[in-house]
Formats: C-alpha cells, structure tokens, sequence
DNA sequence: TGTCGTACTTCATCTGTCGTAGTAATTTAA
DNA sequence: TTAAATTACTACGACAGATGAAGTACGACA
C-alpha cells in the first residue's frame, strides 16, 4: 500500500487527469484510480468528495447534476480550463520532485 | 520549488538518509538538503526538528550532544538498526508510489 | 556596535486525510 | 421474497505533519 502522506499532494491532481476527457463523478473515479494504480491505491470517499469541494472551490472544476433513469441524481464534475492548466503545472512539479527525492533514496532490488 | 504535501511522506525518510553514513545535526542536515536538491526543497527549520522528535520517538534515532570549542552543545543524531530498516521500507515504498502516480501524470516537454 | 550565521525551542494555526456514522436507492444472491 | 451488497453520496470530529512567528544565545566579522 502506498502512504497517504505522499499521495496528499497528489490526489488533486489524480482526479482532474481522470476528468481530462469528459466529465465524471464520484463513485466512478474511485473505481478508475483502483484499477489504475493495480489495487496499489484506493482512496477514501471523505478524502475523495473533500478533494471535490477544494477543486470547485479553487475553480478547477464545475459540478453539474444529471438525472439517472428513476430519478436518482449524480453529481457530475467538468474539469475547467484553469483546472486543465493547474493540471499541467502539477505535471511539471511532478517531474521535479521525483529528481528531488530520488536523490535521497537508495535502489534496492530485492522481493 | 516543490510543494511542501508531496514531500510530506518522505522528510524522515530524507532525514534518514542523511544519517546512513554518519550522526549529524540539524543545521549541517538541512544545508545538505538544500544543496543536494539544488536548491529545489529548503526544509523549514520547524519542520526538521519536529521530524527529529518524530524519529526518535519511533526509535528510528537516538541523540546525544556533542559540546563544542567553547561549551557550545550541538545536538546530534544516530540512525538506529530500525531506522535503516524504516529507511529501506521507505525506499521501496517510494519505488511503488512512483509508479502509481505517474499512472496519472501526462509529461509535457516544454521549457 | 550591529548584523550575519549558527543552532536551536516554543507555541499556535492550518490543511488534508480518515474514522465513524448515517441516508437512500438499486442490484444481486439466497 | 427478502436480505445483503453495491452505488452514491453527506456530515462531523479527530489527528498528524507542516508552517509562521517569535524568541534565545553564542561567535564572527565589519
């Protein structure tokens, strides 16, 4: 499992890659990052939905409601343009802070 | 510079690695942070030395003083056993969590 | 004499994560 | 047919780690 403590500077950033392409909700991007990370990551509803109040709060998306068949509602979350740019931003730090914290750390190969 | 969430989950493990070869103090530790990230992570003064109390409290570390010239003390620190234990754990904790993020990371090649 | 660098400590605040709990509808299994 | 699991959230409180602000104290240098 991976600690919550690295990934907290990330999960932001995780959520928006996945509304990249077309808006999404809740349940459905938890769900995405499970599969994605190989069951490595599974997030937390709480830290999930608190980390959709932060990014709409922030402007990085829009939320939207769609009816389902028998009245049941979803909240949708669009990812806007300065979401997209804070996005590419994070990106970028990303790469960085690999470098940094690879320096620190010693390569050990065994299972 | 890096944000500071990211790196959350590796300060000790940063710290550690700076004691593998041998005992040092806070202010000799945090110059070598910031020279060997190249001037990219300069770690807080309080954030260090909450991070030594930290470590030692798990037993990661041990201190002692060290009175210098002119009866100034210097507080130093020892890796123990199970902080190089801790440390290697960490390493390969690191290695894991790389790949799960960069599962979500686009790379952009711009200047 | 005053500022800079070294070497810390204390305290209070903030942010993000997480545990617990609850609600409510739909789908699946016994 | 009924119970359990899955879907899809919300509210609340606790906690850990990072940080800002401030203070202490010594030596070197100008």
């Amino acid at each position: 499992m991976i600690s919550s403590d690295v990934i907290r500077g990330y999960n932001d950033t995780i959520i928006l890659y996945l509304l990249l392409d077309h808006p999404s909700y809740g349940y459905e991007i938890s769900k995405k990052i499970k599969e994605m990370s190989d069951e490595k990551y599974i997030i937390k509803e709480t830290t999930l939905y608190s980390a959709f109040n932060r990014l709409q709060k922030n402007g990085y998306v829009e939320s939207f409601y769609q009816e389902q068949s028998h009245g049941k509602r979803r909240t949708y979350y669009r990812i806007t343009e300065s979401g997209v740019n804070y996005y590419y931003e994070k990106c970028q730090e990303w790469e960085v802070t690999k470098e940094v914290i690879n320096q620190f750390i010693k390569e050990v190969n065994f299972k």
